[in-house]
Parts: structure tokens; sequence; C-alpha cells
DNA sequence: CGCAGTTTCTGGACTGCGTCCAACAATACG
DNA sequence: CGTATTGTTGGACGCAGTCCAGAAACTGCG
């Protein structure tokens, strides 16, 4: 049952080396084949460890986005969904570790992956937007009103984000910063 | 000066000609050289009309809001925010006409371009709030809570616009519909 | 030790998007 | 008719992402 060839490398240094070289060179300029030379593996293997040249930054974001959604799926309609929303936040953000995400934010420009990074976050905003809009609706909130308070809660949850990471991840509670963006759409 | 040789087709033939493609066949099925070939033109001369493949769809919602982000950057501070973003918005969409989106988001199944459709829309939802956002700032409101807010306001104004599609454009008032959408941002 | 089963690695072929460019075609103007 | 301007064309190119068959590394068993 456990056996087969063991993994040559860890997702991790396959991050690093992409931030590495994304650093040295941009986004742009790096291709997938660089990477895998790099971390000492062929190109075919970086997509057994990656989708695509850009999940190298989301995965921890994408796996906290998973989770407030299943832990939305599963909460009880209260009459105080805005607290419940905040509630279950903070809980799937509480484990968040800086990430290649965090580098990529701070060093977006030498990077060069400004479009890139607005793109992709604007889907996992919207994806977030997507996790909590259901569970309004089922607190019996009108679908307008839904969605529009979804992406209100959605965009606090980026915009506190990305002011985490500018500060330099660790130096500003993660966890304040989104009790005050959430606490501001009163 | 008003020389030079005149352009074989028009923009919105090609995108009348993907459209039908897309239907036909799907979104991922369908090439860029399909699309040219249809119309009667070279692959190149596809990528003189848009961008991207996918632009065939955004090229209607992209002007309305860089109109009103045009707007926004030349409106006053107000006492009242909420009501300046609700009359831009309501005016920036005062002209939009139903064209390959609102085909798009109706049948997004047949066409199997949900992915494409979720991913492009996010990007068009961030970068209202991205017009949006600088405005509140102006107008005093604090880093966090103009994000927050913007978001809110642009997700209010995607769920319209969606749901006027679904409904059929035309068969609801837009405005109607976004008029209901940031009001219920109180 | 040999063998079967399992998992991962690898190289190569392939499709399709998007870019670039030099040559060519169609128009307006003088 | 020449010239400037603008659009079209085909081809070559780089790269992302997919697919696959075969090799490699490990486990457990006879």
């Amino acid at each position: 049952m456990s056996g087969g060839r063991p993994h040559a490398v860890s997702r991790d240094s396959i991050a690093e080396a992409a931030c590495e070289l994304f650093l040295e060179q941009g986004y742009e300029r790096t291709t997938v084949a660089h990477i895998a030379r790099r971390v000492g593996v062929s190109r075919s293997s970086f997509f057994n460890y990656f989708e695509s040249k850009s999940e190298v930054f989301w995965s921890g974001l994408d796996e906290r986005i998973e989770f407030l959604d299943g832990f939305l799926a599963a909460a009880c309609p209260s009459s105080r969904p805005a607290e419940v929303v905040a509630d279950a936040v903070r809980e799937a953000f509480s484990r968040f570790t800086p990430d290649a995400l965090a580098l990529a934010l701070v060093n977006s420009e030498a990077m060069g992956v400004v479009p890139e990074l607005t793109q992709e976050m604007a889907t996992r905003q919207w994806r977030s937007a997507a996790s909590i809009s259901p569970y309004l609706r089922r607190t019996g909130a009108e679908a307008l009103a839904a969605e529009g308070h979804a992406a209100a809660y959605a965009g606090a949850v980026v915009a506190a984000l990305r002011a985490w990471a500018l500060a330099g991840a660790g130096r500003e509670s993660l966890d304040d910063l989104l009790r005050r963006a959430l606490g501001v759409l009163r």
C-alpha cells in the first residue's frame, strides 16, 4: 500500500526556487523549464506538483478559502449573520502562514507580477464571496443583497490580507486587520 | 491623413462569428483560427481586432468601466459618497447594450465558458472596485473601509449585471436592478 | 534474491495562444 | 502615376499546459 517511488523534491522547494527566479529575472521571463531545472527536476514533474505556473503563489490561500467554504456551508443560519461570517473568516485565516504569496505581494513590481497578481487575487476574492453569499441567502437575505454584502466581506478580507502582507507579514496581526476590516462594514 | 486600406470586416462581425462557434462547439474547442476562418480573415487579423480570444466578450463592459473610472476620478468629494457612486454607476451603465457578454452569461453552460467567465468577471469587478475606492478615500474614508465599501458597490454592480443578463437583457431594466442592488447596501 | 505491484519521474510529441515581422494589397492625396 | 498610409497575410517563434509510454525507485512477498 505504501510503496512507490519517493518524491524527488517537495512542493515548498519548488515554490522557493520559483520565487528566487521571479525575483532575479521577473515572472514573465521565467519559464516553467527554468524553475524545474533550478530545482533539479524535469519540466513534466513541475506539473505533478503544481497545476500551473501561477499556482505557486496560491496554494496556501486557496486552502484557507476552501476551509471557509466548508465552514460556512455547515454553519447554521443566525440572526446575526455578520458575526458568523466574521468568525468564520477569522477562524479560516487563523492558520494562514506567510508564503510565496506574501513575498509576491511585497515584491510585486520587482517580480513584474502586478497584472498576474490582480487577476488571480480578483478570482480568489470572487471565490470567497461565492462562499459567503449562499450562507447569507440561507439567513433570508434577498439575492442581490446577499451578493452585494458577500462582495463586501470578501473585499474586506482581501484588503486586510494585502495590508498585512505589505506591512511585512507578521509585523502586524492578521487577525486584528481582519477584525478591523470586517468591523468597518457596519 | 485618412487614407489607407479599409478594414475587411468589423469588430462586431468577428464577435458574432465567435459567439456562433462558441454556441456550436464550445469555447475551449473553438480556436482563434476557427473564428478567423469563419469570418473570412486571417488568424493574424483577428489579433488586430481583439487582444485575445476572451476579449471578444469584454469590450462593451470594459468601456463602461473605463467611463466609470474617469467619471469618479473627476467627481468632487461629497458628504454623501454612496449617492455619488450610485449615480456614477447608473450613468456609466445607462448606455450599456446587450452584446456578446450577455449572450455568454445566458448560455454559459452550453458554451462551456463558466470558468473563463467567472475569472474574467472577477477581474472586472476588481477593476470597478479599484475605480470606486480612490473616490471614497478622497471623501475621507480610511483605507480598509474604502476598499471594503468599494468591493461592496462593485459586487452589487456585477450582481445586477448578471441578474439583468440572465433575465434576458431588456426584459428587466438594468437601471432598476442597479438601483436596487446599490440601494440595499445601506 | 527475484518478482509483482505501486508510485513517481522523464523525455518527447502535440495543441493552441499570443507575439513579431517582413512582404503585400488597397485606399487617399497630390 | 507616384507616394504615404493603413490593413492584411503567412510564417516563424516561444511558452503554457496536456498526454503518454517507458524507465526508475521503492515496498512487500514468496
